[in-house]
DNA sequence: CTGAAAGCGCTAACAG
DNA sequence: CTGTTAGCGCTTTCAG
């Protein structure tokens, strides 16, 4: 069993190559500085030499004098939410593909802890992605003072952004509901503090608007299913024929909570999610949703985060937007009668003796 | 516009402080050594010069003359695989707790992938957990040998390891589907190179051996549910009563490509999956399967590693084993009479419900 | 293109 | 407990 103890072996350093090679260190070091800027054949000979024998180029010493680490950290408000991972693998395969090393760190959906960590990895950092950041605007722009910073899924003014297309999934969804007859749409509403709850609840008074549609909105609730399904108990005091959900996880609470009080989806409740997470083909019936490019907004801030890293400016005028789209399963369906839809409420209750109120 | 080009303000060193404070330089370095052996007056005065010059100790400078960095990296075989979540949850709590940072690196089931990110990061952390690694034992160890190392979900001669009970798991699961009068169970084989993939099958040939239950196996099939469905495919030709699954994933391709073809689950075939996914509890019928402590794993496994590199031997002996559980949710039932069961591959099949548009 | 010299910010030996 | 003196391994002037 190794000891670990101490470093148990000195790597060659810069020093070693020199020497045997028969040079100076500067020459290795430049044989090795990025671009590589020198093809003299000693440069070659003494890549040769360092291959022999076993030389690494040692990041931290490098980054103590340059100032660049090529770590970027990648902060998302939660890992256990699926949504992150295309957005990970995005965001890591670009700064990969640049020979940047990604951070993840995971903020719980906690505002402190996202402070706390981003203060302690922000100096060995060359940059950040906040991916649906919990903190304050001005925490953020405090963040993107010191160091270059894309935030994702979220509208930051002075800060260069990525944001999905809201206001189109929302009018898409909307529309297809209203062919499907549906005359009116409930929002159940996902976290206040979310950026993405508030303008979707606004693209759908939009949509609302122009299709001649009515709104509304219940909520707050959780994004997760529980919370879903609380917004089912909820759906009974005040139906709906069509539902439009803050997220997938809602949704499928909604169609769990509705399923189990003897209501049919689709048939006496359409139901569309957000996000086309897995879960959204798993779920009977099979979800309709608006679908968003994870990986590709992983990608775009990442992108975007390197060229502000090699010098760019980083325009942070408005966001930059990427497309959506919506994937039709069964969830939706055109609406029955007025009569036929109210029926619902007069459903006998599920074994829940607690949902009975006037 | 912030400009980036180079570093907007230099941040205070030490010897700012050092000349703020009127001390030497290494006394304001003891003043913020960990652990903090310095409780002077001295010492308090300089932390509070310090504060109020915001100063930060650099890490990376710190680290250059420690060779401790205080990051571990955890590298794991797929972020898109939600097993995964708990897993970093728990390894970065963990190494939250001790202070030190994550850094995450997604393999993509690459063992070439998996090998070239760690060489280019293994210099800058302390130790390393490998999640479910693809790569052979040797090049395990020749890793394990120049940082500490910590397996996860793998036994690794000579390098610890962390796994969870899945003789037991296993077990458990043909006790269950024996007393529901199945007397044969057949395995669904996942990647032929994952190691739990084998111990689960030994461990079914085992668990068989002493309940008095026929097994058999089919695949290796993709641990997806694109691969269960195939796997439903082939089960077409040899009918079974009794299914176990490698994972989740194939568990639930299973159920929806038997569905389809007109096969009742749990009705005539009851299906077991491995690791209590969220989807599990999604998917209709509800999915009986192992539960694994993911988040147990995770914190495990780094909590083994901070201490190596603490200094501690790190026993490699035998692995640390998790304790398992079965959830027992719908998708398994009584059997039926054999004829009946024998009945399923003749029924005609279902139109396919999964047609999707956008 | 190459070499010499100076130092990035911090810690680790020593003395006192 | 504190100060002094050397570096950690690399890059970066500045000369040649």
């Amino acid at each position: 069993m190794p000891d670990h103890t101490r470093p148990p072996d000195k790597r060659a350093t810069i020093y070693d190559v020199a020497a045997e090679a028969d040079v100076s260190p500067s020459t290795v070091s430049r044989a090795f500085s990025r671009p590589s800027r020198v093809n003299s054949e000693t440069a070659e000979r003494v890549r040769q030499v360092a291959e022999r024998l076993g030389y690494r180029t040692n990041p931290l010493a490098r980054a103590l004098t340059t100032s660049r680490t090529r770590m970027i950290a990648l902060v998302i408000a939660d890992i256990t939410n699926p949504v992150y991972a295309g957005i990970v693998r995005g965001a890591q395969e670009t700064a990969m593909h640049d020979e940047y090393t990604t951070v993840l760190i995971d903020a719980q959906e906690s505002d402190r802890l996202e402070r706390a960590a981003i203060e302690r990895t922000m100096s060995t950092v060359d940059g950040i992605v906040l991916a649906s950041s919990r903190m304050s605007d001005s925490a953020i722009r405090m963040f993107a003072k010191q160091r270059p910073v894309v935030v994702l899924n979220r509208a930051v003014a002075d800060v260069p952004c990525v944001v999905t297309d809201n206001p189109r999934g929302v009018r898409r969804a909307a529309e297809h509901l209203g062919e499907l007859g549906h005359d009116h749409i409930t929002y159940v509403a996902g976290p206040q503090a979310s950026w993405p709850n508030g303008i979707r609840w606004r693209s759908l008074l939009e949509a609302g608007m122009e299709l001649e549609i009515k709104v509304r909105q219940i909520g707050p609730f959780s994004p997760t299913i529980e919370g879903g399904e609380r917004a089912a108990e909820e759906l009974r005091a005040r139906p709906a024929t069509a539902v439009l959900a803050f997220n997938d996880q809602m949704a499928i609470g909604l169609i769990r909570g509705l399923t189990r009080m003897g209501v049919d989806v689709p048939g006496d409740v359409s139901i569309v999610g957000f996000d086309n997470t897995l879960a959204a083909d798993i779920v009977t019936p099979g979800l309709t949703t608006v679908a968003a490019p994870f990986y590709a907004e992983g990608s775009a801030a990442t992108r975007h985060l390197l060229t502000m890293i090699e010098g760019a400016p980083g325009h942070a005028g408005r966001p930059m937007v990427l497309p959506v789209r919506l994937v039709v399963r069964h969830s939706t369906a055109a609406r029955r009668s007025a009569g036929r839809a109210r029926q619902w409420v007069r459903q006998p209750p599920a074994p829940d003796p607690a949902a009975h109120r006037s």
